[in-house]
DNA sequence: TGTACATCAGTGAACGCGCGTTCACTGATGTAC
DNA sequence: TGTACATCAGTGAACGCGCGTTCACTGATGTAC
């Protein structure tokens, strides 16, 4: 199979981008090779530079494409009404991100959990870690979206703490291996954010206010 | 250089132990090699199997010995009068283990940030994510310790949800290519946790006591 | 619209490299008498 | 305490393997006329 359309090009350098994106979660950064990347686009290696300049530049652009489609399903949450069994679109966003769902599907969940530690390790100033840490304050701009304006005025908005919990939550409860353990890591992390989130108001009867 | 004493074979065997706990936390589980290991300790990579039965025998007892000298580090302070600069005892090893130090120095630092990645991935029941189980247990052990009694009788006392935000925050700071984004996800965790800390007590003039 | 030709997306073999593990070997250590 | 010999800690070469990257090649696509 030679040469193919422009069109049919760049739709294969698209599904290799949005099918590492989903490696990189499963498996690490470093552990996805370019053989791996190209197959899952139904390619060979061989034409892997007419479209990436290294392995790095594949790995920071499927970053960057996890952390856009991350923000926008955050974004999404925070748009919508918050469902009947939710208090809050912030109590709805937290229960899924803190759920055994995410917990046991990576490829499909935040990337800031599965790949901070190949972005840690990179080199500063490396695509990598460029794009991790734009996604991170993507992100953080999110959570702080989703506290709301209320929290802004008192002690309730610290989104960065709150990205770093829910970061180690997900991560140590994927690491460890004993089930009640881990759903023992969520709830906990759960019930420290929803307990900051409706605490002490000023007013006790504002409790039941949304 | 052929046959050494029993003695000095087993005092290698340690040092490679060692010098592994401190490489895994560099640079992570997976790139650690066994001529590296065994080089660390002066010796060439042939006789790694006299004393270990794969790599991941060897992983597995660094990351054990790594837990084991952070949970000692954390009872020290736990059971040493607080500093002068710190309010508490858990004060103080909040500050420490939230510093920058601890950021730029993962070869000292907390295994359960270095090594949640490598364990996260490894096989369900290995030698690695078993180790790795065992540490979280002990150091989320460490931090009910610190929160002292009074915590457990309230809603104060959530180890693992702290753990996670401790091992979060400094994973985020550490993957974070921008030096007041880093600082300001330490210092925000540090808020958090000590805000929970010294809130609301039912008797004001208990702030004063313990 | 047709023709001639340059471009370049994709192929598959090849490269040098470092990995985990195995193995024949060495010779001081440890043991049995 | 001495002697004879088995043990085994450590060496260095070798194994098969998969990696990232390069390259000559193919032939449909895209362009210039």
């Amino acid at each position: 199979m030679p040469r193919m359309s422009r069109e049919v090009a760049e739709r294969h350098r698209q599904q290799v981008v949005e099918n590492t994106s989903r490696l990189i979660r499963e498996k690490g950064a470093e552990r996805v090779t370019v053989p791996e990347a190209m197959a899952s686009a139904g390619l060979t290696h061989g034409g892997f530079y007419r479209h990436f300049t290294s392995k790095d530049d594949l790995l920071a652009q499927a970053l960057a494409a996890a952390f856009t489609e991350r923000r926008a399903a955050m974004d999404q949450i925070a748009d919508e009404p918050a469902p009947p069994d939710a208090a809050s679109a912030r109590d709805a966003f937290l229960a899924t991100y803190l759920s055994e769902l995410h917990r046991d599907h990576p490829g499909d969940g935040c990337p800031a959990v599965a790949v901070a530690a190949d972005a840690a390790r990179a080199e500063p100033g490396s695509p990598l870690r460029s794009a991790f840490t734009a996604g991170v304050r993507d992100l953080a701009e999110g959570l702080h979206k989703l506290n709301g304006p209320e929290r802004d005025a008192g002690a309730g908005d610290r989104p960065l703490a709150e990205l770093a919990l829910l970061v180690g939550a997900v991560l140590l409860a994927r690491a460890s291996d004993d089930a009640s353990l881990s759903r023992g890591i969520l709830d906990e992390a759960r019930d420290l954010l929803s307990y900051r989130g409706t605490q002490e108001p000023a007013d006790p009867e504002a409790k039941s206010a949304g």
